[in-house]
DNA sequence: GTTCGTGACTTACTTTTAGTTAGTCACTAA
DNA sequence: TTAGTGACTAACTAAAAGTAAGTCACGAAC
């Protein structure tokens, strides 16, 4: 058998989170800042809120993003990037960069 | 209502594509060059053959590979990216860097 | 003081997508 | 003649996503 150019199971496990559907344009929305549930429903076309609860739930769990609750009345709850989900900046501008050139 | 950073429609376009499951590993592997099915099968572990047969068909639609015949005996037959496919290469390598210092 | 609306979800149900197993077809090697 | 390989396809089941409606706490409007 030849060498095998074997995937790196970081990589795959980074194409886990990136590769399932809503995950990369919630963090690109989420990259301008703190949001609340709406805003974000509201800026992603298509996707239900069940699904954004559903992948705010992952998110959080992969430690992408954190949800804070600030006790006002009403109550406002906002979610935001960690370190971790800030550091997806440069894959997201690389996207936005060949997405200009390639799609449509 | 304030300003909507609402999102480009090419962004949310390729993310159709890279938001995909298997996609971007199959991305990946043909980084390094054309390969054949079983070769590329062999790489990615859990996905079947099923999946990348149709995963081929619609990356081929999209234009970020191509299917080669060589008709020899016994048949070749080679899939390739195209320039809009190797164009991704910053988006794997970004997500590389991310991997190795995020992930695990 | 009851209905109306909003924000952040949850539940129940249907449809679509993915996973699993087996099969096909054209060869070639034993 | 049988067994194996490469590149798929078909049939079926399980998991994920889509759709519609409901909940709960509130505050404002009629």
């Amino acid at each position: 058998m030849a060498h095998d150019h074997t995937l790196c199971p970081r990589f795959e496990n980074a194409f886990n989170l990136l590769g399932k559907r809503w995950n990369g344009l919630i963090i690109r929305v989420l990259m301008n800042g703190p949001q609340r549930f709406k805003e974000i429903s509201d800026l992603i076309p298509g996707m239900s809120d069940r699904m954004l609860a559903e992948r705010f739930k992952e998110l959080e769990a992969a430690g992408i993003l954190i949800r804070r609750v600030y006790p006002e009345t009403p109550v406002r709850i906002e979610y935001e990037l960690t370190e971790k989900g800030h550091a997806l900046e440069p894959i997201m501008d690389a996207v936005q960069t060949w997405a200009e050139k390639w799609v449509e």
